[in-house]
DNA sequence: CGTGTTTGACCTGCGC
DNA sequence: GCGCAGGTCAAACACG
């Protein structure tokens, strides 16, 4: 598909850019993109992304809550992925529990449906056209458009690795080679029971220490609780510096799935919490408290604070 | 033996 | 209808 840039910029993504978002924030974490040496140099870099961000799209968040919560009313409403009732009943759950229980329920469904139709054809098998089984093999009816009913979530991570690590446990699926590109895209799917979350890994063509990930669905489970990276608590500026250095190679990659999360799971966050524009941290506190303080630590990093979480 | 990767075949949507 | 490209399946294989 000669659209293939398009695609990922246009349909239903939010394309993140942690760089120019922490800009934002306090100055940024300037410096640490060039600090993270090789082999490990992970940083996104706003430049190669001129289009990347939709045009209704806000191009800079002065808070997080705010960017978060553009970010997800951009999702709601600007994509071209029809936001069905399933995918909704999901994303716009301000409780992941039951969000989760809800995408369980449509997994389930969705499933037993297949199944059906399966068993359907089992009828159809006994015939000798080859070309019905071959249609229905997925348990979609012939002419049945497919749905993308998973919010999508893309950005862009220099590296060096192809796979980077976040956290979850991934089983890759298929690799193809993509078209006016040398490097093959990866498809990968959570290793996690009822987990349907997808994941499309590639390199850019034009720039090729960049990797471009795409998030499919919504993880049905908790993070994983071994989450390695950051867990000291910094008191001094010099100390942060040292961290900057000193972050894991999963260390962004992990920060962008928080912020997947925070999109995806928390739209709403502006028609039920009244919060000034500078409780932005307060916001995550409460809302994330015990899954991403990882990702508050990392606020904190770089405005300067000291408390920590 | 369980888990993950590789890879060719197959399915699907779309443009011509 | 046909061809192309993206996406998925599943058997074979590798590895600890």
């Amino acid at each position: 598909m000669s659209g293939e840039k398009a695609e990922l910029f246009h349909y239903d993504s939010v394309l993140f850019d942690p760089f120019s978002f922490f800009s934002h924030l306090s100055g940024g974490p300037q410096g640490f993109v060039d600090s993270a040496a090789p082999p490990f140099n992970y940083s996104t870099t706003s430049s190669i992304l001129p289009e990347t961000l939709h045009s209704d799209h806000e191009p800079a968040a002065a808070t997080l809550s705010h960017h978060a919560i553009n970010s997800a009313n951009y999702y709601k409403a600007g994509g071209t992925m029809p936001v069905t009732a399933n995918s909704s009943a999901c994303s716009s759950s301000t409780e992941a529990g039951a969000g989760d229980q809800d995408c369980d329920r449509n997994e389930q469904k969705e499933r037993q449906e297949q199944e059906e139709n399966r068993e359907g054809n089992k009828d159809d098998d006994d015939g000798d056209d080859d070309k019905v089984k071959k249609l229905t093999k997925l348990g979609r009816k012939k002419g049945e458009k497919r749905q993308r009913d998973q919010p999508r979530f893309a950005f862009m991570t220099k590296s060096q690795i192809d796979h980077l690590e976040d956290g979850y446990r991934w089983r890759k699926y298929g690799q193809k080679a993509v078209k006016n590109s040398p490097f093959p895209r990866s498809y990968y799917r959570c290793t996690t029971q009822k987990c349907s979350v997808k994941k499309r890994v590639e390199r850019s063509y034009q720039d090729p220490s960049i990797v471009i990930t795409t998030y499919e669905g919504q993880h049905t489970h908790h993070y994983p609780a071994n989450v390695r990276g950051s867990s000291h608590l910094l008191a001094s500026h010099q100390q942060q510096q040292q961290q900057q250095f000193m972050m894991p190679p999963n260390f962004l990659h992990r920060h962008h799935h928080l912020q997947y999360q925070l999109q995806t799971l928390a739209p709403p966050l502006d028609q039920q919490l009244h919060l000034p524009a500078d409780c932005d941290l307060l916001l995550l506190q409460d809302i994330y408290k015990n899954s991403v303080s990882f990702c508050i630590k990392y606020f904190s990093i770089f405005r300067g604070w000291d408390w920590w979480v």
